[in-house]
DNA sequence: GATCATAGTCGTCTTCCTGACGATAAACAC
DNA sequence: GTGTTTATCGTCAGGAAGACGACTATGATC
């Protein structure tokens, strides 16, 4: 059916990656430096066009997979096929964010483990994993005593808006699972809460409450002293995807 | 700076709006009768375009606006101008979700009190406030016994999100309040939560809850019995937003 | 090999929150 | 007055969480 092109005005629509991942006691960020303008030059998040056939879900899993070789894991299946979690976080139309044309981009949310080594195009030095910290400090100084730009566009909000997400997420969800790999022990889960919470926890009452909350966690009967100490056990990410009570996050 | 329009897919991007109110004890969406195809004469969300230089929340706020008279209540200024609370709530954009073309729709909820009689461009019978659950009931029969047509595109799924959303955050934030007049009773609020959640609640427990979270309510001074029985205290919503800790929705 | 540092795991104790009630208070209808 | 309705205060038991003590099993260092 024909329909009047001049009764709406054309938008282009974008999808904008949050990608979020644990690396050294760190939440950090994948970043992919803009090769043209506006912003050239500048750190931004990864994204891309949306195809004319092809669903908002299916351009951010396209585009994860251009850009970490990740593969989306559809949140329906909750076989942990190696794939990152991947969701949408929230849409960003201002008029005036890119000074293109009008743009509105839908922001997804993706956690990973800290596994895949970045790459933008086949060229490494155009992608990084960052902390949001160092992404989210607006004209401050990086570890090396440079000045930081700001993130491209609106990238800065949307990160903000992706890591306050997580934040929350991991308290009522099983979602902090997808931080580690598909094996893990119950202090390699800890550091995840601690490192996206940017808190210490008390390693005793962490132990008792994750593995007391049923469904959480499954023991995959295997131990392992990669972190050193005494043997741990591992586990695996159990089918419960809600947490109830939730794990709380401390006050301060 | 000009750009290749051929580099990008042309998109249409509307927002649709899922308005929930609480009438007779029941949680209500707002719902507009199509008078155009397709889904000519069915009923859907109500919602429109965004004109080329308008925010989305404007948008929103615009369409909110000519559906009900209600004036969008900005989340950032926290005084209770007598508008309704409005947020993003997700975007849908299926290549099919629309059969004219292609369509990205960015889905807001706005929560209102029970007040306002619905309009829709001044024609009544074409706007009504209806259970969500005679509204999500697909190819069911309404309690007048008539068969009830499923929503147009894919409204059920989105006033399905937005009725989830709603549940899930009066948990653990105050927003149960926007439900309300801006004075009322503890009574009045546990019937808000009763009506959204379908349980029902003990009024003891529940007051000593709520009374009890600092920050939740403001006492007026003023007391009332339009509910009958003894007086009961009138309230105003308090500055915090969110619970901590939280309401607990009951399992079952 | 003894010692130490590191991490993991099991318990205890106190405090707070919640659910399940009982009991009282203040209005209105008859 | 009696009954009904709604509001509000109190009590009690069970569960969850924070603060910590104690013990265990590795690898590293002397």
């Amino acid at each position: 059916m024909p329909y009047d092109p001049s009764a709406f005005p054309p938008f282009a629509v974008t999808v904008d990656l949050v990608v979020l991942t644990v690396r050294r006691h760190a939440l950090c960020a994948l970043a992919v430096r803009r090769g043209e303008p506006p912003f050239q030059g500048r750190w931004a998040l990864p994204g891309g066009f949306v195809r004319a056939d092809e669903d908002l879900t299916q351009a951010a899993a396209r585009e994860l997979a251009e850009e970490t070789g990740l593969c989306a894991h559809d949140p329906a299946a909750p076989a942990q096929d190696n794939g990152a979690h991947l969701e949408q976080l929230a849409t960003y139309g201002d008029p005036e964010r890119d000074p293109r044309m009008r743009v509105v981009s839908v922001a997804h949310l993706a956690l990973a483990p800290d596994l895949p080594a970045p790459r933008a195009g086949g060229d490494a030095s155009n992608a990084r994993w960052a902390p949001v910290e160092e992404l989210l400090q607006q004209g401050g100084y990086g570890r090396d005593g440079e000045p930081v730009a700001p993130l491209a566009f609106d990238h800065a909000r949307i990160l903000a808006d992706g890591v306050e997400r997580a934040r929350s997420k991991i308290e009522y969800s099983s979602l902090a699972t997808a931080f580690c790999p598909p094996e893990f022990t119950v202090g390699e889960l800890r550091r995840v809460y601690e490192a996206v919470w940017g808190v210490t926890l008390d390693p005793r009452n962490f132990h008792r409450k994750v593995t007391g909350t049923p469904g959480f966690l499954v023991p995959t009967g295997g131990t392992t002293t990669r972190q050193g100490g005494r043997p741990a056990q591992l586990f695996r990410a159990g089918g419960a995807t809600l947490l109830n009570p939730p794990m709380l996050r401390p006050e301060v």
